[in-house]
DNA sequence: TCTTTATGGTGAG
DNA sequence: TCACCCTAAAGAT
């Protein structure tokens, strides 16, 4: 269930078990795979990146698969001959002489040469990768206030991987609270401010999910409302889902919409609507 | 055991 | 905007 950190977490997990050696093995749990084993069967991983949500391997013969979890999908790396005890169905399988990484239930799996990535039609529509070090708070202000995204309500903006790739439900809700930013305001109708504050928090949340497994609000804060006895949760978050609980700002209650069959969460105190 | 939900994405209308 | 796809886990019965 992952957004463009966890994501991220996982290349890095990956990379650093079996990058440099030599595969002793490939599997491939989907029969329209199998043709690529041999292919890629004594070539070592050379690096493991990320655009967005998508999982990029390369292989040392300049071949690269393309990897996106969706939902569903988990890459687990265990020692080599230890696999872990799970019910979920292999979908790949990179072993070397000390480590495996395996890839689970996922089904957007493609093997491709690695100078045709950027044609694939995920990897090209989607925008500046928010964990991308070059993408400066700037260039996502810039990027707000252009012609082609301006006049889109932030909602639909923060889901869309052509407007910034990695970003998903959960930090969508968190980056707009953050920047206090009503999710049906438009970038056109925020003040350059606001905009650049938007920018900040975009960039701000999305390094916090990276760093700290998606921990974004304050453990201090979490205790006390605990202590005031509302209900049990899960209080990784500053309002996703925390429907109906009080804003950890101004106390008022987070209320829950539906955006295109998707759970959005705001402060109605704290993310007033811009003027239009 | 059945139903619902999910931090995602596509394509039709 | 909706129906639908992928699969797993949580919740309801």
């Amino acid at each position: 269930m992952p957004e463009g950190p966890e994501v991220r977490r996982e290349a890095d997990r990956i990379a650093a078990a079996i990058v440099g050696k030599p595969l002793t093995s490939v599997e491939f749990g989907l029969p329209r795979l199998a043709r690529y084993t041999r292919l890629l069967s004594g070539q070592s991983v050379i690096g493991v990146e990320t655009r967005g949500k998508a999982l990029l391997t390369h292989f040392d013969n300049h071949y690269s698969m393309y990897s996106h979890n969706q939902l569903y999908g988990k890459w687990m790396v265990c020692l080599a001959g230890k696999p872990p005890q799970t019910n979920r169905s292999l979908r790949v399988g990179l072993h070397t002489q000390t480590h495996s990484a395996l890839l689970f239930s996922a089904s957007e799996i493609e093997v491709m040469p690695s100078e045709l990535v950027g044609e694939h039609p995920f990897i090209r529509k989607l925008g500046p990768d928010v964990l991308d070090r070059s993408l400066a708070w700037r260039d996502i202000a810039a990027r707000l206030d252009s012609e082609q995204f301006a006049r889109r309500s932030l909602a639909s903006l923060y889901l869309d991987q052509g407007f910034l790739a990695g970003i998903g439900n959960y930090m969508r809700s968190e980056i707009l609270f953050d920047a206090s930013c009503h999710p049906f305001s438009k970038p056109a109708n925020l003040s350059r401010r606001q905009r650049g504050a938007l920018a900040r928090s975009t960039l701000e949340i999305s390094l916090r999910a990276y760093q700290q497994a998606g921990v974004t609000n304050t453990p201090g804060r979490v205790r006390t409302l605990k202590r005031q006895g509302y209900p049990k949760r899960d209080y990784r978050f500053s309002v996703f889902d925390r429907e109906d609980l009080p804003c950890y700002r101004c106390g008022s209650r987070i209320l829950r919409v539906n955006v295109s069959s998707r759970r959005l969460y705001y402060c109605p105190q704290c993310q007033p609507p811009a003027a239009s």
